[in-house]
DNA sequence: ATGAAAGCGCTAACAT
DNA sequence: ATGTTAGCGCTTTCAT
């Protein structure tokens, strides 16, 4: 098939298509709008020989139910939003892949939102603004929901799920951080490091992160028990970036007594890190170790040894939860137990890390 | 404020948020409901003491048009709509990022799809899937639209942009991949380089990607063009993914005569080039030379030579050029000349490329 | 199990 | 410049 030289939009086919309305079902099926509408919805209370019959009619008419129309007749919108701090980071791109997989499945509309700054966000959950009649429910990754915005949500019918962050009011996607951080620093002391970096987020954190803190927790917790009291120097903030792990690298090896090995809260900064160590000649795994979170797609490539997280799998069960607490009544909703997801965890050691500080400084 | 200890759900604030229609405005500001939506949307015909007047009792009000019932009697969705191969590699998700900004300020809703197969695309384009009421345009990425489903996107007034692809009959934003492949070809053979390994995607393209063939036909040419000719073995499958990419350079490096550099087309396709490089033990950038596309976060990390292109910007362009079509009248698009954005790109030399070949193979 | 009819909240003619 | 009113296409009581 092929258009000749009509850049000037001519085409054969000009009619708008013909869309057929519930209306045209019904009357081609034999019954009324309702029952159609029950039918194709999977309503109770329908002959199955009826159910049958008009579904193979709509099916042979190409026939959907327009989802405005739909919306707005049934108050409920059958989309669900995604929250993240940034949409084009590998976590926050991979945990809407899963999440967004999940609503192609199941139906669902699946509108996605970046909120650079916790203002945004906070904006966003005015009424004035976009999650009013747009969606049922929102995933909100990483961002703490205080209890006045929980509130406000449930105000305005809307159900929430989080991940990386824990309510006991709605279904929370989490892995134990602060076993992350624990792992993290059991593989670098039993490597016998002592003097180990710590490369996290900002230190006064705008968008109240838990994640950060919990790691921090994990790993001063075991570098402590262990004996070696954890020097506050040694941290530093990477902000989540490549460049933001370089710079935090940085400093820590201009430091009198710098660090034999380094755990960075995710493979991004622990890139940077790799970088850092690399502009001063410093080998990784020989000169100083480095360690991170995610098993980032590339972390094969440069070898890095990381705590392994499913970050896709933990989209996806956090959408499913979220269509567990949309699909139930209001009623129910409150009552009912919303789940806490743990996703696992793994240490997968690589090349960057290696036994006994050379003790370069 | 803080909830003491009610999983339960009572919260105090129980009542559903009341919401304000257009009739209570309407009222409120002692106008007709007609002139409420003709105030609040901008257009024609409304006293400018009057808008204020209205906008001002609205914003009070913290009234919000209701989506559904807008789109239901407009027939409007104000949502646009990105169809992406995935939604979770850099390069879609920074895609994905650049329109999704757009949208936000322009007011839009913004939905993405990935769709992994071809088979999915057409689905979608189907009149039984989700485009149909849903959106009132997609910027398609990277994936060829037929002029069949062209026809049929506007059979049902959907606009169009597209992203790596170009139709005279919409707005198409693209680089000049001949370009991209030339001027990766120019530098290694400036480097001295004569037997040069191309990465590309795959053999049997399934998503009938153009943009591997273009950027493959400009390094081809000049390869050409310095008297090299190109071996066809010298190409291989890296499907733009890292692993891909290992594969890939893992058997250019096994052919009798192997390259003394590279040419990937992605950055992530290098990544796992070098991948390959460091596991036989060559040095990137001494042993083999490697130059990718995209410029990468990353690139910098491992010092990959690249040819880069603003990928954020390009989704933005897109959105904006969408929307420009999605406004103008059904009449006018058709009359309309739709822009070919031409986006920039730029070599960046770093450590991956080098001069003179060691000629070790 | 099925049908009739009343909205859902807005926009767009058409009046004035 | 402003008001009146008839839908938009569906869902959902309420009858039957």
């Amino acid at each position: 098939m092929e258009v000749v030289g009509s850049v000037t939009g001519h085409d054969m086919t000009n009619s708008p298509a013909q869309r057929s309305k519930i209306e045209d079902v019904a009357e081609r099926a034999g019954v009324s709008v309702a029952t159609v509408s029950r039918a194709l919805r999977g309503l109770p209370n329908v002959a199955e020989s009826t159910r049958r019959h008009v579904t193979d009619v709509a099916a042979s008419m190409n026939y959907r139910a327009d989802p405005a129309a739909a919306r707005l007749a049934a108050g409920r919108t059958k989309t669900m939003m995604a929250v993240v701090p940034s949409i084009s980071g590998w976590y926050f791109s991979t945990i809407v892949a899963g999440a967004g997989a999940v609503c192609v499945d199941a139906g669902y509309d699946f509108l996605v939102v970046g909120v650079g700054t916790l203002g945004e966000w906070g904006h966003l959950l005015e009424p004035t603004y976009h999650l009013e009649r747009r969606t049922d429910g929102v995933i909100v990754v990483d961002i703490e929901v205080t209890d006045a915005q929980f509130a406000s949500l449930h105000r305005h019918q809307l159900s929430l799920a989080t991940i990386g962050t824990r309510r006991p009011d709605c279904p929370s996607v989490l892995i134990d951080d602060v076993g992350v951080g624990r792992m993290a620093a059991d593989h670098l002391i039993g490597l016998g490091h002592r003097r180990i970096g710590l490369i996290g987020g900002a230190e006064d954190d705008l968008m109240r992160f838990q994640v950060p803190l919990r790691r921090r927790q994990g790993f001063v917790e075991r570098l402590e028990a262990a004996g070696h009291d954890f020097d506050q120097e040694l941290a530093a903030p990477g902000y989540f970036t490549v460049d933001g792990g370089r710079e935090a690298m940085a400093s820590l090896l201009d430091l009198d007594r710098p660090p034999t090995a380094c755990f960075a809260m995710s493979d991004e900064m622990a890139f940077g890190a790799l970088m850092a160590l690399r502009e001063r000649g410093l080998r990784p795994g020989r000169d100083v170790s480095v360690v991170g979170v995610d098993d980032h797609e590339f972390a094969s490539v440069v070898e890095l040894t990381t705590v392994r997280q499913m970050v896709a799998h933990q989209g996806a069960s956090a959408a499913r939860a979220l269509i567990g607490e949309m699909e139930a009544g209001p009623d129910e909703q409150r009552n009912m137990a919303h789940p806490v997801i743990e996703e696992p965890f793994e240490l997968v050691v690589r090349g960057t890390t290696c036994p006994h500080p050379t003790g370069h400084g």
